[in-house]
DNA sequence: GACGCGTGGCG
DNA sequence: TCGCCAAGCGT
């Protein structure tokens, strides 16, 4: 719940006892803000009238996915699919296909199963709720709220891996989140937000952007940071991480991963359905590449054609 | 809540 | 070189 009032009197920026607590939230959020006009990239579905579905792909581009990556890939698909209805029309290969290398091709799985559901069950508009976003299909908890308030301006706290990370230092004083907990962030971000939607929006994009490019997870540039003197890690003087952390990801050399992406890879690059003599080109280990295979085809990433094999 | 899921760049 | 990291989601 907000409850605080901190829309008055800004002159009180206080913080002497170090982090900010509700008290000096309103002041945090603004020096956030008035950072993000100055020092915000100017990114393609910032730009005005980039409109919803432009923002929901790019939402789902940019999971787990740099910035620079996804700029070229998303303006290309957007030319090919300016619409929900118009990816609704194509086949999912066709999706899987267009997404090259981008990674985690489930993604554009679910995108064209989301433009499918949006078309037939939303008239061919992108939702504007969030119970609505968080139904269709590789949208989850995040997304959903980035649509909801980036593309419709809806008040709603908006939390990724930047936005966690600003708020575990800033307000709780540690180096690092830990795992994440959709309800306490929820709430945490929630504290930080402005009763005003449009205050409220361009706090999420801009605390988003200061864990993008200045409170970033290795080497912070303090220095250029706005909310420096109400940093709580940083009163504290820095202390090492000590809380739980995320198990680290695995390798990729060798992995099911890497095997499912070069079987996939060989799908993309063929016109006509790939045959098991082919696949068995792909990786000598047979368990392996019966078991990505098997995963893909589960996923509906792969399907059968007679004997052979090609994109949904 | 933990785990599996791609790919590439950077220190 | 190699481990870490990058606007998460679904099971």
């Amino acid at each position: 719940m907000t409850a605080e009032p901190s829309a008055v009197d800004d002159s009180a920026a206080d913080a002497s006892a170090g982090g900010p607590s509700a008290d000096n939230a309103g002041t945090v959020s603004r020096l956030i803000r008035a950072w993000f006009v100055e020092h915000g990239r100017d990114l393609p579905w910032r730009r005005d009238g980039f409109g919803a579905w432009g923002i929901l792909v790019s939402e789902i581009m940019l999971q787990q996915t740099p910035v620079a990556r996804v700029i070229p890939r998303l303006e290309q698909w957007l030319e090919r699919w300016p619409t929900p209805e118009a990816l609704a029309a194509a086949a999912p290969g066709d999706a899987v296909r267009a997404w090259e290398r981008l990674g985690y091709p489930r993604r554009a799985l679910n995108l064209h199963a989301a433009a499918t559901a949006i078309t037939h069950n939303h008239g061919g508009m992108v939702p504007e709720d969030v119970p609505s976003l968080l139904a269709l299909p590789g949208i989850g908890e995040y997304t959903a709220r980035a649509v909801a308030a980036f593309a419709y301006g809806h008040r709603h706290p908006v939390v990724d891996t930047n936005v966690r990370r600003v708020i575990a230092r800033v307000v709780l004083g540690q180096g690092e989140a830990g795992p994440p907990s959709t309800r306490r962030d929820l709430a945490a971000m929630e504290e930080l937000l402005p009763a005003d939607p449009t205050d409220a929006q361009s706090t999420n994009a801009a605390t988003m952007e200061l864990g993008a490019i200045v409170c970033t997870a290795r080497k912070p540039l303090c220095q250029e940071c706005p909310v420096r003197d109400l940093c709580q890690w940083r009163a504290d003087g820095y202390p090492v991480y000590e809380g739980k952390r995320p198990a680290p990801q695995k390798r990729f050399e060798g992995s099911d991963r890497q095997v499912r992406g070069l079987i996939l890879a060989e799908l993309r690059a063929s016109d006509v359905p790939v045959t098991p003599e082919e696949i068995v080109q792909v990786w000598p280990d047979s368990a392996q590449r019966e078991r990505a295979l098997d995963g893909l085809l589960r996923d509906g990433l792969v399907v059968l054609s007679g004997a052979d094999y090609e994109l949904p």
